[in-house]
DNA sequence: CTGAAAGCGCTTACAG
DNA sequence: CTGAAAGCGCTTACAG
């Protein structure tokens, strides 16, 4: 027996399927006896009507894309479930694709937003389209959606979409600053290569701060790992080696504090005593262990709430002017060691 | 200017439809030329059919569901990206749902799967639905789905579904078995209430272990938190005021186990020497601090990579026997203290 | 308050 | 190799 349709339903009622119609939809005009009859056949014959049809038919959608480089990434991980809550709450399905940061699997990404027709879509670039040709071409695939479009996290040069991202450029230069005001002058940054927008962002902070101290960055402490923590782990075991070895240190996401903190293990330095550090994002379990941390604190749960809202708000207003909104990024020195 | 449609492309190029849809689909019926003509067409305006329409029209679905009570728990993230990638080589999009462990989400969930026709659900349920009279209910809307659907890591008694599970109830006797070998007595269990499937089966495997050992099961012993630090935390701090005080404690989830280490520390106790422990599932960032762990090791991506190849092969052949896969959870004695 | 009919954008059996 | 027509399961303007 196949999934039953609104004409079973219609049949068996003895109405058209159009009253059906206007019972499933809440309309006033449908006589209440004739409301009841319907209703309870389809409650009988647990009849749930096919949002693919219905779609088709209001030539609209009920889906939302999000697009993410890895959603076990708990960042994305808590973003998407503040995101489903909401999208939920609005009737709304979430469409789910991960990118492992790869321009290929981006653009497929893409193309099966469009096939969806997804009323609005949440996304963050795959790699720094920012220097690449094909970053004209992103924002022409967005264009073509023809849907609200807010850019989480990371941004494209000239995109007239909303966004919502963090203010990473003041959280590293205030870091960085921190640091040079405890008196320290050789300061080392864990970082990604600068192909990542994130990481030259990141990285300019580091060294405006550094310059308007009138420090002049030492390249040789400039760390382009990856984001993993393998990479991070192996370049600080190579860092504690130097002869002048960085006396402060800033770690440019979780895995990459985490690599930095086991080397140091390994090599027996204590982290803040022996070697100052400020990790982007704190780790609560290093907490848990009662390791304390200096980290640069940002709220994800937030960035979250803001780009649902965003899409939302232009979902009911496409007039409305391009916003981005950018969310703090703030030094938090919870284990201050001079 | 609206979307175009298939329409559009025929006219221009001077075919029907049919034609079109035929280029679309790669059918060998269609002369090299035309094909060549609809193809510059199709490109040049940037066409890409409807999934709904193409949806509605086979009367099928591309979409999968995937269920789950907290994306944003990397548990269930890392499952969720290899299911993503499985789906994506497969050309099947994946409509996520997040339940918070309530049950009205979760029935929530599984309407919108229907509605939506999925092919096929990856389903973890949001409460224990075994003593509850809704349990027979959810069996019922899940035959209804008319899909496959694949239970992950939580399973309802009677379902006449595919499953993948880990091997608790080994896991936790070996583990309880293994601190009994080293001389144990008086063991812990930081656990959930047993109301939660998983937590009773867990229990019950700490309980035989105990018993086959001839040990009594002291009820003092089993602390009933709720997989989340803060009370796994607050119910450590009573153990550790306790008089007669457990040698040895098993944690039954990350959760868990962050709180009991955090009493811990805050309690001058020193895991393994003092008070040995066994976790349910390793923490990485634990190890990044140079923190050996004993632990019942659970592979994750292996869950997910099963329980997506399950369902496809049953989209692929229904009538398959059910099938349910057990994975080993293995313990791993890698800070073992006697 | 109700229904016949057209339409949403595709696919596909059928005929040629 | 190509197309007219019916159909997928809904919604909605229109007429009554």
């Amino acid at each position: 027996m196949d999934n039953i349709t609104i004409k079973d339903i219609a049949n068996e009622a003895g109405v058209s399927t159009t009253t059906v119609s206007r019972v499933l939809n809440g309309s006033e005009l449908v006589l209440p006896e004739t409301r009841a009859r319907v209703q309870k056949i389809i409650s009988n014959k647990n009849y749930t009507p096919s949002a693919t049809a219905r779609n088709l038919s209001r030539s609209t959608s009920d889906a939302i894309g999000f697009i993410v480089p890895e959603v076990d990434n708990p960042f994305f991980g808590e973003i998407l479930r503040t995101v489903i809550k909401t999208a939920d709450q609005k009737n709304l399905t979430l469409i789910c694709c991960n990118t492992d940061d790869d321009m290929t699997k981006d653009f497929r990404a893409l193309a099966v937003m469009k096939e969806q027709r997804v009323r609005g879509l949440i996304y963050t670039p795959a790699v720094d389209y920012n220097r690449k040709k094909e970053g004209e071409r992103v924002l022409e695939v967005l264009r073509g959606l023809k849907a609200p479009v807010v850019f989480l996290d990371r941004q494209i040069e000239d995109a007239d979409f909303d966004g919502v991202f963090f203010d990473d450029f003041k959280g590293m230069y205030d870091a960085t600053k921190t640091l040079i005001d405890m008196g320290h002058k050789r300061i080392a940054i864990i970082n990604a290569t600068l192909e990542r927008p994130l990481a030259l962002i990141r990285y300019n902070g580091y060294i405006r701060a550094l310059k308007d101290a009138g420090i002049e960055p030492n390249a040789a402490y400039n760390f382009k790992a990856n984001y993993r923590m393998t990479k991070s782990y192996e370049l600080s075991m190579d860092m504690f080696e130097m002869k002048n070895r960085p006396t402060a240190v800033i770690t440019c996401n979780n895995r990459t504090t985490m690599g930095f903190y086991k080397a140091a293990k390994e090599k027996k330095i204590e982290v803040q005593k022996d070697i100052a550090c400020i990790a982007l994002d704190r780790i609560e379990e290093f907490e848990a262990l009662g390791m304390e941390m200096n980290f640069i604190e940002r709220d994800v749960l937030k960035m979250g709430q803001q780009a649902i809202n965003l899409l939302l708000e232009r979902m009911a207003n496409p007039d409305l002017p391009v916003r981005n909104v950018i969310l703090e990024a703030k030094v938090n020195m919870n284990a201050l060691r001079k």
